[in-house]
DNA sequence: ACTTGGCACTCGTTTGGCGTGAGTGCCAGC
DNA sequence: GCTGGCACTCACGCCAAACGAGTGCCAAGT
């Protein structure tokens, strides 16, 4: 089929220019692949492809580099994704076993993701919006001072010091803690500022000058900034992309510098069980334009709570790059379960 | 004083450098400054300079740069630290004002650091060693789990999750927790140890691999891993010194990504009112030859906690720096201080 | 209707030579 | 000890020529 043909040209010119970095010509694409036909042939392909937007070439007599549609064909329709050896997935498991906290699992997945892609890997801290209460404390500091300590069941802990302008004795506090525990335990996030609500009617009038610093330090903790980390790591990959690096740099430092802006970009990642993937001027950052996404969600038992996913050059490997975001992501899932 | 002008040559040559990032020659040097005699003069005092180690040349027939040896005489006595402006300084203090805990304390001050003198920041998290015990708190996550929150007196919380193996009951837990923080509440993490040695003898014998187990985790939250986090930010302005960058890039993002190596680093710096700067090749860490430290230590009270810095090229002005870093280790204190 | 070999053409890259100028080192004179 | 003068050195920029990888197109073959 002349159609098949044309695409298996293109799936060679990605995978020839994705391990070469050079564009590349109709001569060495038929040495390199069996594909049975001539060079002149190939040329034919090429031109075609080029028409359509697939491919380009960077000046007149220079080979032919894929397009960011290229690309997206080739993930699209062309490419398979590469599943991790078992060695490889041996070595997630145990590593991420080994963590202690929370903290501890982000770190060492950002750091996994990071060596096993060769890229920049990025990782979300478990939303607070889609996680529920586990614990809260209200520890005095000082008699006018007291500090509130969240805990969310994905480990995940938020603190908070509230400055009370009058005293409070320790009998009010530990009543107010219990009450509030019995309030908020077990609730989910969004659903606290409801169950909230008048809670301070139960206190008597002189005391809830009190309660209510405490209530509006919780409502600002649950909702104000929930999702607010995002671990970063891997950057040096970033600066050794073949001697000559058409990537500039500077504007993919900045923009993992924001973390307003990643956080949009990997919260527009969707279905769990999906990996998207968004190549180069897809994706809505400027700063961005040179590079893909590659991200997907974490869950926590059956619910996703969060993104993770890596950032480098539009020519990566998308197969294998799918693959071990996929794999880490699976295996941080269960990690969570386990907590 | 021939002494005296040689020194003014090599500050010169240290401030023009520093600003144009080209080799500076003897009549560049004689325009921009007023020195007060030929370029001829200034030649011998460069040749003399040039003997004694302070600046070379990177090829003949080019001007001087300073060698690591002579920013060294530049920085110990030449510079004179250059204070930030009072709009600066009420900038930085409103900013770190708004914090709202520990972790945005660290954030706002990378941030912070890394925009005024815009080199890659560095800023530890307090240690836990210096610090002590505000609160320790044991939550039944199930039956047979239990999760361990240790609060520190700068904010810093640490949590452990412990798998007993064996049921706990609740009364017990609220047991185990009261004396827990009668043991060690208000003790600096360092006296923790000792004052838990024997504690599990005051429980009855069956009750003791329970509480051994807490003991443990207590034991390695407060011993293992105590300082070892760093926020790191401002690493796009790696990127962009000069249009062509002599600083290689890569092993500099290499080096920050090594917790270890930036805490060995940031380890070093002693006193707390004293900068620490050391340059080039002084640098015990490979990748970080060819540029610069300057370090601090901020505290809490009166104790030293943890250190914060930037890191930039050798080429960087000192005086500015110097006074930048100093500044906001001061107001990083203070507002520790207020928490 | 495709495929193929041939061929002219394009254009970025490399190479080598040359002139320019910034900057130096040295020296003789003040 | 400072200064002006002078010869010398090189990195850099410029230009032209040679090179060659790669293309597009065409006419012939299957």
């Amino acid at each position: 089929m002349l159609e098949d043909r044309r695409l298996a040209v293109l799936r060679a010119i990605v995978e020839d220019y994705v391990s070469t970095h050079e564009p590349v010509g109709s001569k060495a694409l038929v040495e390199r692949h069996n594909l049975g036909v001539s060079p002149a042939t190939i040329r034919n392909d090429m031109a075609a492809l080029e028409d359509e937007g697939f491919i380009a070439q960077p000046h007149t007599s220079a080979g032919r580099i894929p397009t960011d549609l290229g690309y997206r064909m080739f993930v699209d329709r062309l490419a398979t994704v590469k599943p991790l050896s078992s060695a490889e997935r041996r070595a997630i498991q145990t590593f991420l076993e080994d963590a202690v906290d929370l903290d501890d699992v982000m770190v060492r997945t950002v750091r996994l993701l990071a060596q096993v892609t060769q890229q920049v890997a990025l990782v979300q801290y478990p939303s607070m919006q889609r996680s529920s209460v586990r614990h809260v404390e209200l520890l005095g500091l000082s008699t006018t001072r007291v500090m509130l300590v969240l805990i969310a069941d994905t480990g995940r802990v938020e603190q908070r010091t509230i400055e009370l302008g009058m005293p409070i004795s320790p009998e009010m506090l530990a009543d107010v803690r219990a009450r509030l525990m019995g309030e908020v335990s077990g609730k989910s996030f969004s659903a606290v500022p409801e169950a909230i609500e008048g809670f301070i009617n139960h206190f008597a009038p002189e005391a809830r000058p009190l309660v209510a610093s405490v209530v509006a330090i919780l409502l600002d903790a649950v909702t104000e900034r929930p999702d607010e980390r995002i671990v970063i790591g891997g950057t040096s990959h970033l600066a050794g992309y073949g001697d000559a690096f058409p990537l500039q740099i500077r504007p993919v430092l900045e923009a993992l510098e924001e973390q307003v802006v990643l956080l949009r970009l990997l919260g527009e990642a969707t279905s769990p069980d999906t990996v998207t993937v968004r190549i180069g001027a897809e994706n809505p950052v400027e700063g961005l334009a040179a590079t893909s996404l590659v991200t997907t969600r974490y869950s926590r038992g059956d619910q996703a709570v969060a993104s993770l996913g890596i950032v480098g050059p539009t020519r990566m490997d998308y197969p294998g790059t799918i693959g071990a975001v996929q794999a880490v992501a699976q295996y941080v899932s269960r990690i969570l379960d386990g907590q």
